[in-house]
DNA sequence: TTCATTTACATGCATTATGTACGTAACATG
DNA sequence: CATGTTACGTACATAATGCATGTAAATGAA
């Protein structure tokens, strides 16, 4: 009989583990619920731990999917950042920064959480904050780059909608949209507003 | 002692004033609170009545809010119409359009109903069938007149981009953006993309 | 090794919300 | 006036949330 229980664990292992699989079944659950009608005893059952475990990592409900929703922010951050980070060329990043947030996007349940749940549970201001990760710096950078006589404010509220857009055009991709309509069109809005110098 | 109980009210005068009642109670709280945040004991204490009358005339919480989005929905719509009516010039109407659109979205709490709540509240797809009223199809038309060469799903496609344009527009213009550069910046996106006949 | 302390959970409880079933009074109708 | 129907009010069953408290395992100092 070799010990099969008591694996003497370190605590930091077993942190990390119950806490993955709480985020883990959350995730699953509030994408395929929402976070409204996803009940705290469903995600624990799920992971297999109690709601004692929920809320000794969790401040409550709302913490856990926060902690969720940093999660794919920061997976979308990387992912155009290891896309963009060896393109010299400015145009050419644009375009590489689009592509890899499109890509990065149609991971599944990403655009639920971030785009349809966040706004309602974390509040805009929150939900906004999370977003400025998903490349909308590097568009900010690109268009006063382009547009050096745009006062701050009109490049910040140009930077806004395009971001916007952006998360529209995956949003209706994600629920049947054509990919290619879509991008085109997005392509279409940045290049006009990058090219509008003969203002 | 003049009889000032039984005033002897029509079954559908009662029947609007308390719906009104909850409506109008309802508003307040699903704005100041969120939809999430907001109890149905709460709802009927503001409103001067009892649950009963509530799930009397909604079918549940989230009946109550869709009916209350319908008529938010609605009056945006109305203001846009009334609006454009008269303009007769193409381009014109697009302009008045617009700028009647970003008034009715000053409306307290329209915004934090249609664009916060609404798409957790709601989904997806019922919250965009909202949308569709706020203006989008004359949008649609704009776009389809000015690039009579691109596909159907192309002019979608820019509809929908600048409809959530729009959108998150009115969003930071409530949340303390700047409303002349948010205004531009959107007259800006529309102007190129419907002088973007060169294409 | 020992033992005290901290960490990582588990369990139970108090509060509160939701939706429904049922009861009742006011209006409508023949 | 009698009967049906509408518009509520009341009471209840179910279930979720967050906290308070209990416990076992791990860590660290002596």
């Amino acid at each position: 009989m070799t010990e099969e229980k008591q694996p003497r664990r370190s605590q930091s292992d077993r942190r990390a583990e119950t806490r993955a699989k709480l985020l883990a079944a959350a995730r699953a659950l509030f994408v395929e619920l929402g976070f409204a009608d996803t009940a705290t005893p469903d995600i624990v059952r799920k992971a297999g731990v109690t709601r004692g475990a929920l809320y000794h990592h969790f401040k409550d409900k709302t913490d856990l999917f926060q902690a969720l929703a940093k999660e794919e922010a920061r997976a979308i951050s990387e992912h155009i950042d290891r896309e963009t980070r060896d393109v010299t060329d400015p145009e050419r990043a644009m375009t590489a920064g689009s592509d890899a947030f499109f890509d990065a996007m149609l991971v599944p349940g990403r655009v639920r959480l971030l785009m349809e749940e966040a706004p309602a549970v974390l509040g805009h201001s929150a939900a906004v904050a999370l977003t400025r990760a998903n490349g909308s710096e590097e568009l900010r950078e690109g268009l006063k780059r382009a547009l050096p006589n745009h006062t701050p404010n009109h490049i910040d509220a140009l930077t806004n909608l395009l971001s916007a857009a952006f998360d529209r055009a995956a949003l209706e991709i994600v629920y049947g949209g054509d990919p290619n309509a879509y991008k085109e069109a997005m392509h279409q809005l940045v290049g006009e507003v990058l090219e509008g110098e003969a203002n």
